[in-house]
DNA sequence: TGTGATGTTGAATG
DNA sequence: GCATTCAACATCAC
């Protein structure tokens, strides 16, 4: 699930039901999404702890706490949170929980264990280190541009690289190209000024229309990519021919007719 | 039952 | 040093 929109709608989420309650307790079911202290030294760090406001830059939720460090939320691929007051609503794969003093909890669910969780120190150290990005919100068409520049990858991949702007996923990436009529393959440094200037705006479109709808994909207009990516039959309105094939690493779906190769 | 999955990373390569 | 590519990560669902 996780992109931009998802993570987004994940803090939304997280604001409505876990801020201003103090964790009575913290049970870790399994520590291996917990990438930079042991189980035992994140119940005992988090434990006492209130949550105060979150941040989102891309895909990471950082929550800020009482004590002004921040606990990183990244959901990799299946990432999911869960706020519950009875036992039984327990998700299959949660790997740790908050107990808050209210008798409510806070489950972190994951199958596949690629989420990140960290205990941050120093929030503005750590986006440094790992050289992420400005969210692709909020990044002005100046800085996009800027960030355009000197680059030969191709556009997809350049949409996906997390330090040139943070939040776009594979799916959201195909999206932009799909709506700007461009092929994913083609080279950053074949493309205008113009069109560079349509993808920043279809990106920061179609991310805000995404968000407006919480992510629930069957929310999105008919002609989205969640409708149009079947390999091999017809795009939107008849048009072109859906192509599935790999770029930058990652499956990709783009429509052979519509969308032209720079 | 093998394959692929909405993400990131580090090693290898140019 | 920089940009890019790609396999690896752990596990489940189809």
């Amino acid at each position: 699930m996780p992109e931009l929109p998802e993570v987004s709608t994940f803090q939304k989420y997280f604001d409505g039901t876990s801020l201003h309650q103090r964790i009575e307790s913290v049970e870790v079911q399994d520590a291996m999404i917990i990438r930079n202290v042991s189980g035992e030294e994140f119940i005992d760090r988090m434990t006492g702890r209130t949550f105060l406001s979150t941040y989102r830059r891309g895909k990471y939720l950082f929550a800020r706490m009482d004590n002004d460090e921040h606990l990183l939320l990244h959901f990799g691929m299946t990432g999911d949170l869960n706020y519950y007051s009875e036992p039984e609503e327990r998700t299959k794969y949660e790997r740790f929980v908050f107990h808050f003093d209210n008798g409510r909890h806070l489950g972190f669910d994951c199958p596949r264990k690629f989420a990140k969780i960290r205990y941050i120190e120093d929030l503005a150290g750590y986006i440094a280190d790992i050289k992420l990005g400005e969210d692709a919100l909020v990044i002005t068409d100046a800085d996009f541009l800027k960030q355009t520049e000197g680059k030969t990858a191709t556009i997809k991949g350049f949409l996906l690289n997390q330090s040139h702007l943070a939040g776009v996923g594979n799916l959201y990436a195909d999206e932009i190209c799909y709506q700007t009529g461009i092929h994913p393959a083609s080279r950053v440094n074949n493309l205008s000024e113009t069109q560079k200037l349509d993808i920043y705006g279809a990106m920061q479109r179609i991310l805000q229309e995404a968000i407006n709808r919480n992510a629930y994909y069957k929310d999105y207009p008919e002609n989205w990519f969640w409708e149009w990516r079947k390999e091999g039959e017809p795009g939107p309105n008849g048009e072109g021919i859906v192509q599935r094939t790999k770029i930058a690493g990652r499956t990709t779906y783009y429509i052979e007719g519509i969308q032209e190769l720079y």
